[in-house]
DNA sequence: TTGTATGCGTTATCAT
DNA sequence: ATGATAACGCATACAA
């Protein structure tokens, strides 16, 4: 690979010189600059981005964790921060924590290791304490889920309010016992979504049966085996309010073997609005929530951390929306 | 941030020494040794990775370039890729094309700023030329689609057969009309997927009616208004083969709101395997192919040409199987 | 307008 | 066993 001295050598200039055709920064002298040009030009040259990101002390780098890159839900938030990224210059290291607080730190570390200028955690990925210690000094943004208490930038939409709105559907269908599967107990967005069940039950005036609260990890196929298990309770329940999409899908085809009709039978809800909720049978009622804008508003916020600029607000709340579509209906004993 | 002279001064020895205690390559005596260790411990001190890769001008960073990180399919190539680049010390740069080839050389020239060390193709992403040439030069791998007559290293399954294989199976249940929904006519695995799908008809002495063989972009929005088109037609056909999962479940979609019954009325039939397939209404017959592995042996040959370690074999064909589900069954008329 | 020289923080070579 | 020093390739303050 060529470098700058080359090019300055073959030009009959300094390295100085180069430095400034490339950057523009300083004026050039029209010749010399044209002789520059010819010199990179037949040398194939490219400027070295270590030795440039050494001198600059900087990355252009921003690393965004997710917990699964399988999940359907993070890739839209994901397309949202990659384009802000973009439109930045910065480049994005996506990483895949598997849930594991070991690999997130691993990639957390990148960030003191100088390979990354700033962090957006989807979801909190580690316990509180140690992200406020540890975001307190460096760019971090967290995406998807709001910490009580933390003082963390963050870009979500209100979870418990959402989930209070899909259960206050479901009541005012007529449903009285409705189930929850809820996402891993440890998850933030899973504790706010159950609040939101319960705050909405309790504003009914219904108490909660624990029994009908069932713990998933957010995948189709915990949503089927939770779903089978409530189906084979002596009262099952009417409608099941699923944490995510996922589950509620694995849910329908739980119910479907066994033999009963959505919704005629038992009504199910999701969380999220992938784009395979509208295709599936019956389309999937559910809370649609702005996952690309979640991730570019994110990543705008990161920035400006990143260029030490003064953010507007540190906790920017979305809007999100029920979506009411075919697998939410009337229960039987009221048609 | 603490350098290394902060902690050589502290510990009162030279940076020559710190850097020893770090790499373990040359004896240091345990007295310095504990000295350093304990200064390092002090002021927090994390190596500046910057410096470091400019000094090994390696930067140990893996790009893997996918044309949509929405797809299901390739997220499950990236967790192998990933899997296989974590365990070989290297980090993974995920960068998302969208079909768009100026993206896609945009990432390509991180390699020659020596950003990063090797890169890997999810689909090809730009015209053979191009990329024959770019590789040649390069540490780079091909994955999931195998460019015929070139020499760049690839892992993938056999396309052709496979499609093939799908066909013929809808062939054996008796259908004769079977439509297929391809995927965008540029993309390699299009092509070849579309090649199996007439290899199995003219095998059975069928003609191959231009009519059933649509375009769609792999997208679930793309198979069902394609299906509806086909469906249409005075005379549909009886059988759909999507080029991939997705198309297919759109296509279950437009089948079910136009009244039909699967697989009573018409068989689908997909491509991929991905999760959602077995749990849609009906579950999908499909082709699953070995994606994380593809990802894994992908990065592991590159990491290979990174190292320049020689190749056993640059062309690397994977498994597929074909797995019948409830949504391919006897033609109406033949029961 | 251009050149010289220094430093970014490592690693590694060569002495001692 | 340890230290001094030279790269790695670029950007920039300062001189000219």
């Amino acid at each position: 690979m060529a470098t700058i001295h080359d090019v300055a050598k073959l030009a009959k200039v300094s390295i100085a010189t180069v430095s400034r055709v490339m950057s523009g920064a300083d004026p050039v002298n029209p010749k010399t600059q044209q002789r520059v040009l010819a010199a990179m030009e037949k040398l194939n040259y490219r400027p070295n981005g270590l030795a440039r990101n050494l001198r600059n002390l900087r990355t252009n780098v921003i690393i965004a964790l997710m917990p699964n890159i399988q999940n359907p839900f993070f890739s839209e938030v994901i397309r949202g921060i990659e384009d802000g990224a973009r439109e930045a210059g910065f480049h994005l290291l996506i990483g895949n924590t598997d849930g594991d607080r070991g690999k997130a730190k691993e990639y957390m570390a990148l960030l003191d290791e100088s390979l990354a200028d700033g962090l957006i955690l989807t979801t909190a990925q580690t316990d509180q304490a140690f992200l406020d210690e540890f975001a307190a000094h460096r760019p971090i943004v967290l995406a998807c889920e709001y910490m009580e208490g933390s003082t963390i930038p963050t870009v979500s939409i209100d979870n418990i309010s959402a989930a209070r709105k899909v259960v206050k559907h479901l009541l005012a269908l007529g449903h009285r016992r409705i189930a929850h599967i809820m996402g891993p107990n440890e998850v933030i967005l899973s504790r706010a979504r159950l609040a939101g069940y319960r705050q909405a039950l309790q504003q009914h005036g219904l108490e909660v049966d624990e029994m009908l609260v069932q713990e998933g990890d957010f995948s189709l196929d915990s949503g089927y085996r939770v779903t089978r298990k409530l189906l084979s309770f002596k009262r099952p329940p009417t409608a099941i309010f699923a944490a995510n999409d996922e589950m509620a899908i694995g849910a329908i085809r739980a119910i479907r073997e066994h033999g009963l009709q959505i919704p005629d039978d038992i009504s199910v809800a999701g969380f999220d609005d992938l784009t395979v909720s509208s295709f599936v049978s019956p389309s999937l009622t559910t809370i649609q929530q702005p996952r690309y804008e979640i991730g570019y508003r994110s990543v705008e916020m990161l920035i400006r951390l990143i260029r030490s600029e003064p953010l507007a607000q540190t906790q920017v709340v979305l809007d999100d929306s029920l979506v009411i579509r075919e697998s939410s209906g009337v229960p039987k004993e009221h048609m």
